[in-house]
DNA sequence: GTACGATAGTCAACGTGGTTGACGAAATAG
DNA sequence: CTATTTCGTCAACCACGTTGACTATCGTAC
């Protein structure tokens, strides 16, 4: 087994892996505020994305973002609360509630996609094609398992 | 100005930044649990290491971690209630209260440490040495400022 | 030597996000 | 028709963050 490099500290990946997030995330929300997007918060646009253009249910989105159904179903509140997704019974059956992406939600959606890509761009045109596709591929590579998990607040914290 | 890949959604990038993060800190938290330190959670590594080995005060570790003295010193009390980290008085200005690691602390630093550089000699086996550092190096680049902000869980959140 | 402004730490209230447990209402299986 | 499962919600709790207010202490200026 190679040995460390002690010019190349290990914890020091996890940390850049960090910043780097952050600096998207911060990116594409200060653009979405002045794009009128002011209330999306770096969670809400992986929600809307998991309720997608069908909907779904709250227990469903909570097994989408691998939290509970309770959890779920206040962040579904919070959104519903800003206007960004909306509660309609299922005629079908009473027992539930099927959560829609509004069509302010759908403009949020819309725009972040654009936003990502935009920003994307910013990337490659800095350290060329090359350099990020290898970096898409090699964290695809590494990160495989655990992608689509929300619960990033309490796993991050306690 | 490039126009974006539609073989590369800019969206990928922020979630495999994310899942490489998770990944690298998964790994090693579930590595520090089987070497005896399952209390330890993400979050706290980092606060340790913020306290550093001459130990601090819970107002500067807020301005180290970019969060308020409160919010600083109530992480600090549930450090200190699993023992990693002790308060001690300040003999010079009855004020402060001097914030120390521990030995089991210490511990538990020079473990991460050791874990961190370990996973990354995992990265430089499989994917090699050169994209492990141009990982690094590009991360570097693009996300220059804000390095250390501890303020995630709330930032991620609301 | 005292009075005053700045600083350290804490308490309280609150918001967001997570958890588990319990429960009623509705669908489904027998 | 009854029994079980499923959906949504309520309630209680924890971790983490915030702001505002307050006390105690330090340092300085008069």
């Amino acid at each position: 087994m190679a040995t460390a490099d002690p010019a190349r500290p290990g914890f020091a990946l996890p940390l850049l892996l960090l910043a780097g997030f952050r600096t998207l995330i911060d990116d594409l929300h200060a653009e979405l505020a002045r794009e009128g997007h002011p209330e999306l918060r770096p969670l809400h646009g992986f929600v809307l994305q998991a309720v997608g253009a069908d909907g779904t249910t709250a227990t469903e989105l909570g097994q989408r973002l691998g939290i509970s159904k309770q959890a779920a179903g206040k962040t579904v509140d919070r959104l519903v609360a800003v206007g960004y997704l909306e509660r309609v019974d299922d005629p079908s059956d009473a027992r539930r509630r099927l959560v829609r992406v509004t069509p302010r939600g759908a403009d949020g959606l819309r725009r972040s996609a654009e936003i990502f890509d935009r920003l994307r761009t910013q990337w490659t045109e800095t350290l060329g094609p090359e350099r990020v596709t290898a970096m898409e591929d090699d964290l695809g590579t590494m990160a495989s398992a655990n992608w689509f998990r929300l619960d990033v607040p309490g796993w991050f914290g306690g």
